[in-house]
RNA sequence: GCUGUUGUAGCUCAGUGGUAGAGCACUUCCUUGGUAAGGAAGAGGUCACGAGUUCAAUCCUCGUCAACAGCUCCA
């Protein structure tokens, strides 16, 4: 341990290892900390040159995050300085490392456009072969205001005015000087790649009422191979983008007649989905669910009363009116109220419960034009929902066989890189929630304590929480190191408040169930969008829409071809015949591209013999098999394909 | 929803103030083949939709719809 005193007498204790940053960090988030003479172990340690050198050293190692950060900070400065020097009477809004590279919001006087980019791109390049110091002041607030103001830079002072009281940091690389706390690489010399990827629009902090800036992003390397390898993995990545896939394999399709945002699902999606509809039902009929299937609308007092309306009900679909006014009905933005109400048709004894409820429920959400996005973000989706309603001893069981559903889920389709967060409300607005203080903190440790349970990596995002519950969310990223959240669990102590739901105790008394709202896929449409993106395409076996395709070798043999397909579907493997009059290399090519997992190559040989000749999506030829014997050999290997992970999670 | 960009054949894209083109896919014919593209011919378009400017608009202007990127949002 390191004992660390501050000049304010305070005294934290540090393992050893942890860098100086980390400890400014959870001393202050703010730029105070960054000007702290510490004491470590009795010696006085300048904590801000500390905090340099760890940066300094970090980014060597390009697997550290704070390394990275600190080298994409510097090139956010490094494009700022050549701003200056290219558009003179720039201002400055915010210029941040991100998650992939750095960005900085600009207000020009002349438009810069992607056609600019790469002028600004090789004046980076200039200036960072200068091998620029980045020089660190401190001024007091009153004279960093005065600097700011007399540049005209008004982003600046408005960032300045928001600060606490007291020393606030520069930085100055060649001519352009940056409110920052750092830290930085030692100069501009490292940044030997850059890349300017886009430009685009963004509101001043964040507010669209504010003017809009123009945001340049850009990513930088400290060698050319490592850019290289970024732009490599980019271009590779929007091959797998989900909208082309879903395009080239057929799997839906947008009309612009049907409506933004509605998905027209082909038959080899719907085989698809299908096929993930029969997977889940088959898992949760293993673990106690029942299936039931609700209308699509719903009469709006039911979305009042769940209080679904008064926080959404001006931003969806509007009420559709019965012929006489008398009435108005919602298209069902969530299955929840619905499922309610099935519960209640009769009363509970304790001995039920848990009752599980499951639907594949559609539903209709106004998101907003601009929201849209492929199947990741619709406006009429599946979700693959269910309801648990249980009695507080069953809360915290029943929550981790949810963990477990989900768990098995993302082994079976080898999504490995996940995280579980845990959204919790926003402590500072709890006004945005409805329900108890007592009720919200009993949701929050069931989640928590099952996290733990598990044994589950988790973070916890404050102010992610549905309004009527805390989370948590299985979130996946994408091709493109974009994240999306899948599954979710929620503990919800308010709708069966709302809908007055009971059961009856040992005690002979009512008493209040809790409910567990839980899609392990989130909704049917984006968990087919990051499956695509995830697999490039290539589907498992068991999931593939055209598990088999039989090439005849030429016209003569396409009787046995069709003879060897309708012996193999009666056995459930989806097979089709490629009766195309083309050459076997050209039939085989087409459906590689297709992905299609087995190839059967028939000829001469094969009709004589009653043979197939097998082919393997990516591996070649496997060498010829009887009929039966391919039969048995793809039936067990889709068995194990979902077998395999079941027994995991005892 | 906001800002910007885009919309030409089923797909990927050229192109022009005087009503359009390629490759792939499709159809027909030739070819009957052995593990990633055989050959020939043909068909296919209200140039997203609506209005305006013009002798003339796919092209210029405005509006609508949709897609893309970013911001904001996500029960």
């Amino acid at each position: 341990m390191i004992k660390i005193t501050f000049p304010d007498g305070s005294v934290k204790e540090c393992a050893k290892g942890t860098t100086a940053y980390q400890i400014a960090e959870s001393i202050s988030p703010r730029l105070a900390a960054d000007s702290l003479a510490a004491s470590v172990n009795g010696a006085t340690v300048d904590m801000t040159r500390a905090i340099e050198e760890d940066a300094a050293i970090k980014f060597y190692k390009w697997d550290d995050e704070e390394g990275k950060h600190a080298f994409w900070h510097t090139s956010s400065h490094l494009l700022a300085e050549a701003l200056t020097e290219l558009y003179p009477g720039i201002k400055f809004g915010i210029g941040p490392a991100i998650e992939n590279g750095f960005y900085y919001d600009v207000d020009s006087p002349t438009p810069i456009t992607e056609a600019d980019l790469a002028k600004i791109e090789s004046k980076m390049t200039e200036l960072a072969r200068n091998k620029e110091q980045l020089v660190r002041t401190e001024v007091a607030k009153c004279d960093a205001l005065k600097t700011f103001a007399d540049k005209g830079e008004e982003y600046k002072v408005e960032l300045i005015n928001d600060l606490e009281d007291g020393t606030i940091s520069f930085y100055t690389n060649g001519s352009f000087t940056d409110l920052c706390r750092g830290p930085h690489i030692p100069n501009t010399g490292y940044i030997k790649a850059i890349k300017l990827t886009s430009v685009a629009g963004a509101y001043w902090r964040g507010n669209e009422h504010n003017k809009m800036l123009t945001r340049i992003y850009g990513i930088s390397f400290p060698k050319k191979s490592m850019l290289d390898e970024y732009v490599a993995m980019m271009e590779e990545a929007k091959k797998r983008d989900h909208r082309k896939l879903g395009k080239e394999l057929e799997l839906f399709h947008f009309s612009q007649r049907v409506g933004q945002g509605l998905p027209l699902w082909l038959p080899k999606g719907a085989a698809l989905r299908d096929r993930l509809e029969q997977f889940l039902r088959g898992v949760q009929k293993d673990y106690g669910y029942q299936q039931v299937i609700t209308p699509h609308i719903g009469n709006k007092e039911l979305y009042v009363t769940s209080g679904h309306y008064a926080k959404y009900g001006k931003d969806s679909f509007q009420p559709i009116h019965t012929p006489d006014e008398n009435e108005e009905f919602l298209l069902k933005p969530m299955n929840c109220p619905h499922h309610c109400e099935i519960y209640k048709y009769k009363p509970r004894s304790y001995k039920d419960l848990p009752v599980r409820l499951a639907e594949f429920g559609t539903v209709y959400r106004y998101e907003q034009s601009g929201e849209l996005h492929g199947l990741t973000r619709v406006r009429g989706f599946t979700q693959d929902d269910a309801h648990m309603f249980v009695r507080p001893d069953q809360l915290l069981e029943e929550f981790e066989k949810v963990i477990d559903i989900v768990l098995y889920i993302f082994r079976t389709l080898k999504f490995d890189n996940y995280t579980a967060q845990i959204s919790l409300r926003d402590p500072n607005n709890k006004e945005k929630y409805i329900g108890t203080d007592e009720n919200w903190e009993k949701a929050e440790s069931a989640i928590i304590e099952a996290s733990k349970a598990k044994g589950l990596n988790t973070v916890v995002e404050y102010g992610e929480a549905a309004f009527y519950g805390p989370k948590l969310d299985f979130m996946v990223k994408d091709a493109i190191g974009r994240k999306w959240q899948l599954g979710t669990i929620q503990v919800d102590y308010n709708l069966p408040e709302r809908f007055d739901l009971t059961y009856k105790g040992a005690d002979d008394k009512l008493h209040r169930p809790i409910m567990i709202h839980r899609a392990p896929f989130g909704s049917m449409e984006r968990f087919v969008a990051v499956l695509l993106e995830h697999t490039g395409g290539k589907f498992p076996l068991w999931l593939s829409p055209d598990q088999v395709v039989v090439l005849p070798i030429s016209e003569k043999f396409n009787d046995y071809a069709q003879e060897v397909s309708e012996y193999l579907n009666r056995f459930d493997v989806r097979t089709q015949v490629d009766d195309r009059n083309e050459k076997i290399g050209r039939k085989i090519r087409d459906n590689e591209l297709k992905r299609i997992p087995y190839l059967l190559i028939v000829g001469e040989k094969e009709t004589a013999e009653r043979l197939v000749s097998v082919r393997a999506q990516g591996e070649g030829d496997k060498g010829q098999m009887t009929l039966d014997g391919f039969r048995d050999y793809i039936t067990s290997l889709v068995r194990d394909e979902i077998e395999a992970n079941k027994m995991k999670n005892e």
